[in-house]
DNA sequence: ACTACAGTTTAGAATCGTTATAAATTATAA
DNA sequence: TTATAATTTATAACGATTCTAAACTGTAGT
């Protein structure tokens, strides 16, 4: 979808040097058609593959906290084995499929609303997410 | 609450020798008159301070498992770089407090009954847990 | 365009939580 | 009591992530 000059503007706009690295990261993370979950490791087969170029992993973990920091990614925690990103920045729920490791979107009208009645003081609520898990019927 | 040969007992049947490691591990997790969540290094102190006596990581770390995979522990998905665990293995929601890295049980009638509309064919729910994030007011 | 400089990339080292290894110790069934 | 398998332990290995410091690059100012 986007073009190389609308990253190089992103980038800019964002404080951030447009870097061949960096706008190969674009193009993995924002041409896609759909949005979609990733590790790190998955993240650079992609690049790699995409862009067909070598990238380093320090560049890939610096960019991805950079874009996160941003907003322009979000971190949703599965297990305390490895980091999961998604480029659905919106508010959202998940399933995790144990089997395939794999984590699908929830739609909003996929789950009622969630209503917190408890509060804490001097506390407020910053997100509220449902991780639903899946198994293998039978 | 429980007396050492309750713990031997449980350990008993549950398949496990009742090793003095294992049952300074009980005490630490189940005396406590209320349930409560833990990293394996918080553990590792309680019982060094309580049992004032060392105990290996390793027997830590495989101990837990064990009690994990009999069901006497949940594990509690927070982030991707450290594993919480939970005695409370009902199924309930979580406050999660980003300042303190302190986790909170929410009460069944703090949250509103969760309703998942979309299946998956072939899969079946296996938990569905919530997790709240709070941020220091203001 | 040239320069200077801060920002960025990089390979590799370091760190940290966790898991594996293999030898010593211990619980228990016979 | 003895034999055996289970357990504990110190320590090594591991994998994900972060750090380091040197090389490289984008850009603001000339
Ligand atoms: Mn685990
Ligand atoms: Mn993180
Ligand atoms: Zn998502
Ligand atoms: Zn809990």
């Amino acid at each position: 979808m986007g073009s190389s000059k609308e990253y190089i503007e992103k980038l800019r706009k964002s404080g951030l040097r447009p870097t061949k690295q960096r706008i190969n990261i674009c193009e993995a993370l924002f041409d896609a058609e759909k949005t979609f979950h990733f590790t790190i490791t998955d993240l650079v087969k992609i690049i790699e593959t995409k862009a067909n170029q070598k990238i380093s992993l320090a560049t890939v973990y610096n960019t991805i906290h950079a874009f996160q920091k941003k907003g322009y990614l979000k971190e949703i925690a599965i297990n305390s084995s490895q980091a999961y990103f998604d480029t659905n920045t919106t508010d959202h729920h998940h399933f995790f499929d144990e089997k395939s490791k794999e984590l699908i979107d929830l739609k909003d009208e996929d789950v009622h609303p969630i209503k917190i009645k408890k509060n804490i003081p001097g506390k407020k609520i910053k997100s509220v997410e449902v991780l639903v898990r899946l198994d293998s019927e039978n």
